[in-house]
DNA sequence: TATGAATGAGACTTCATTCAT
DNA sequence: TATGAATGAAGTCTCATTCAT
C-alpha cells in the first residue's frame, strides 16, 4: 500500500544485480513474514493467552494481513505447533550441548552439570513455556508437537548407556531414562514455575545439589 | 431473571405447611442436578474434549435444560471447576488415606506403600485424567483449581516431619516435600499416560520398586 | 520462474531485425499460455468442481503464475466464460457438421443422424459437461454463455424451413424448432447424466430409434 | 427484544389455559422461526441471487438472529435445501392432484390437462424456480434434493401402466416414461423462463397442444 | 511480461449466556 | 424452578484480485 507511491523510485533503484537476487528477494520477504508470525504468536500467546490468541489478534501484532497468515500456516494449530516446535528445539538443543560437553566426564560430574542447564534452560522464555505448557491443549497436531520428553529421552538414554560402567549393575535402562528426564524435567519446570525462590542466587546451587543427588543416587 | 423472582414466591405463598418437606424435596433434588451436570461434564469432556464441551452439550448430555444448568453453576468454568474439584478430592482422599494408614510404619515400607497408592490412584479414571491435565487450561478460575500439589505438599511435609529422625540429617524439609510429591506425582502420571507398559501386571511391582527406591535413597 | 521472463527479454532487445520473430515467438507464448489455462480451467473443474476452482489453484494447475492469469484473464468469469465457449462450440461444430453432412436427405433420415450426433456429442467429456450445466451458476456473464440452445436454435430452424415441405402443414416453424431442439438436448443431456444405462451399446440404437420417432412423428 | 417491554402485558393476559399449552406455544415459535426462516431463504434467492446469499443475509431478512439461524438449520446447505425440498413438494402436489383428477379418463383427455397442469406449475413461483435451476450447484446435499423428475416418474409410471391398453404395443413404459417426463418437464421449463411470449394468453392454449401432440403421437 | 507475496472483505459457524414463558 | 428459544460477538478460514519487483 505504502509502496505504491514508491514505485518510480524503486523501479530505478533496483535495476543493477538483479537476476537471481529477485527469487532471493522473495524467498527472503517471505521468510520474514514466517519469521514475524512465528514471534507475533508468541508474543500474543504471552501476552493474551491461549484462548485468546485468535489468528486475527497475531496477524495484526506480526503487522501482516490476516490472508498472509494463512498463506505460510494452513491453521491457527500450525502455527502454535511451529512456536512449540521453535521452543522445543531450543531446548533440546541446550540439552544436545550440555550432554556433548560432558560426555567424557565422570557421571557424578556430568550429572550436576545437566541438571543445571536443564535448569537454566527452562529460564529462557520461562513466560512462554509456562503457557506452553499450562494453557495448550494437547490435542490433534499440537498433541503430537510435545515429545520434547520423548527427544531428550533418546539423547539422555545414549548418555546412560556410554557410561554404563559407573552405574549400578542391576539398572534397567530403558526405565531409569524415563525416570531421570521425568524427574529433572518436572523438578527444573516446577521451580521455575512454583518455586521461583528456589531459584534465587543463593538456594538454587543447593537446589542444584539436590536433584543431582536424587538422581545420582539412583543411578549409581 | 425477572420472572424467577415472581413465580416461585407466588408458590410458596400459597402453600404453608408443605414448607420444609419442599424445600428438602427440592433440595435433594437440586442436589441431584448438580450431581448429574458434574458427571455429565465429566462424561463430555471424556467424550468430546475440552474445547467441544459446550454448555449446551453438558446440558443435554445431564438431560437438563441449559437454563437449569446456569441456575447451578453461574460460568462454565464454574462446572469445569466442579468436575476438577472433585477429581482433586478423590485423589487427595486416597493419599490421605494411604499416610494415615503408613503414619507408624517405618519410612522405607511406608513410602512403598505411598508410592503403590499413588500410582493407583491414577488408574482411578485416567481418562478424565488425561482431559483435566492436558486440555484444560490453567487460566483465571481454573488456574487456583489444580492445586493438588499444594495440598499434596502439606500431608507429605507432615508426613515427613513425623519421620524426621529417620531421614539424613541435613535434609532440607521444604525442598524435600517438593522433590518427593513432584517426582512421585510426575512418574506416576506419566506412567499411566505415556508409559502404560509399565504398569502391566508383571512389571507394575518393579516399577513401584524403583520409584520407591529413587525417593529413599533421595531421603536417607 | 523470475529469471525465466527477464533473460530473453533483454537478450531479444539486442537484436533488432528479430522482432517480428520474436513477436510472433510471444504471441505463440502467450496462446500457449491461454490455452493452458484453459484446459487447466477445465481440469480443475472436473476435479474439484466449481466452488472450489479457485483463480490461485487454476494458476498452479496451469504452471503459471497468478499474476500471469490475470494477465489473460481480467475475471474468474471470464476464464470459466472460456470454458463454456470452448465446449460449446465444440458441442455446435458437431451439430453444425451433421446438419451439412445431411442436408440433402429426407427428413426422416436426417432426424436419426442428428439425433444420433447429438448423444453423441454429450459423450465428448461428460465430466466437464456435467460441471458446466450442474455447477456453474447461470449469472452475470455467464449467463449469456449459456446460449448453446439459441444457436442451436438458428442451425436447426435453418434445416427445417430448407425441408418445410416435408413436414406437417400446420406446423409453427419457429415453436417446432424451439420444441425440437429442447427435447432432444434434453434427452441426450438426461440419458448421459441420469440415465447411462441407456447408453449401452445394446440398447443406444432403440434409444436412438425413440427420439427420433418423438420428434419425427411429431414435425409430420 | 420487544416482548421486555410487554412483560407485565402479557403475564396478564396468559394466565389461563398455559400448562401444556406452554411447550404447544414455545414449539409455534420455533416452527414460526424456522417458517421465517425458509420464506426468508426464498427471498434472498431471488432478490440477491444464490451465490450472494449469505446465512447473514437471510437471518437479517428473516429478522432472526445467527445464532436462530444455526439452531435449526445446521448448514447453509440445509437451509436452501428446505427451500428446494418444498418448492418440489409443491411441484409434485400439482402433479399428483392432476394424474389423480384425470386417471380415469382416457388418455388423450388426460394428457392435455396434466401438460396444462405442468406448465401452470411452472408459473406458481418462476423467480424463485429459476434461482433454484440456474444458480444452484448440483453439489453434495443439494445434489440429491433436486429429483424432482424421479419422484415425477414414479407418478407418471404408474398412470402410463394403467393406461397401458391405450399406447403402443412396443412401447418400453420406462423408456417412454423417461421420455415424457423430460420432455414435458423441459418445454414447460423453458417455455417459462426462456420463451415466457409462447405462454401470452392467446397462445398458450395452442403451445399446449402441440406439447400434448408431441407427446401423445409418441405414446400412441 | 511474468512473478508471487500480500491483501482484506466477507463467508460460515460455534457457544456462553440471557430471559420470556 | 425449569425450560429452551434466542442472541450476537467472535472465531477460523477462503479467495478474487493487486502490485512491487
Amino acid at each position: 500500500m505504502s509502496t505504491r507511491i514508491r514505485k518510480p523510485t524503486k523501479a530505478a533503484v533496483a535495476r543493477a544485480p538483479a537476476l537471481n537476487l529477485r527469487k532471493q528477494a522473495s524467498q527472503e520477504r517471505s521468510r520474514a513474514t514466517v519469521d514475524a508470525l512465528i514471534e507475533a504468536t508468541a508474543r500474543v500467546l504471552v501476552r493474551e493467552g491461549f484462548e485468546r490468541a485468535s489468528t486475527n489478534r497475531i496477524a495484526a501484532e506480526a503487522g501482516v494481513s490476516i490472508g498472509s497468515l494463512y498463506q505460510y500456516f494452513p491453521t491457527k494449530e500450525s502455527l502454535v505447533a511451529s512456536v512449540i516446535e521453535r521452543h522445543k528445539s531450543e531446548m533440546l538443543g541446550i540439552l544436545r550441548d550440555a550432554l556433548a560437553r560432558v560426555a567424557q566426564r565422570p557421571v557424578g560430574e556430568a550429572m550436576r552439570e545437566i541438571v543445571d542447564v536443564m535448569i537454566r534452560a527452562h529460564r529462557v522464555d520461562p513466560q512462554l513455556h509456562r503457557v506452553l505448557v499450562e494453557q495448550i491443549p494437547r490435542t490433534g497436531r499440537l498433541a503430537e508437537v510435545e515429545g520434547f520428553e520423548r527427544e531428550a529421552n533418546e539423547l539422555v538414554r545414549a548418555f546412560l548407556e556410554a557410561h554404563r560402567s559407573e552405574l549400578r549393575r542391576a539398572l534397567d535402562l530403558e526405565l531409569a531414562t524415563f525416570v531421570c528426564v521425568s524427574t529433572v524435567e518436572t523438578l527444573a519446570h516446577g521451580a521455575v514455575l512454583h518455586q521461583p525462590q528456589l531459584l534465587a542466587d543463593d538456594r538454587v546451587e543447593s537446589f542444584i545439589d539436590e536433584v543431582t543427588r536424587l538422581v545420582l543416587q539412583y543411578l549409581t
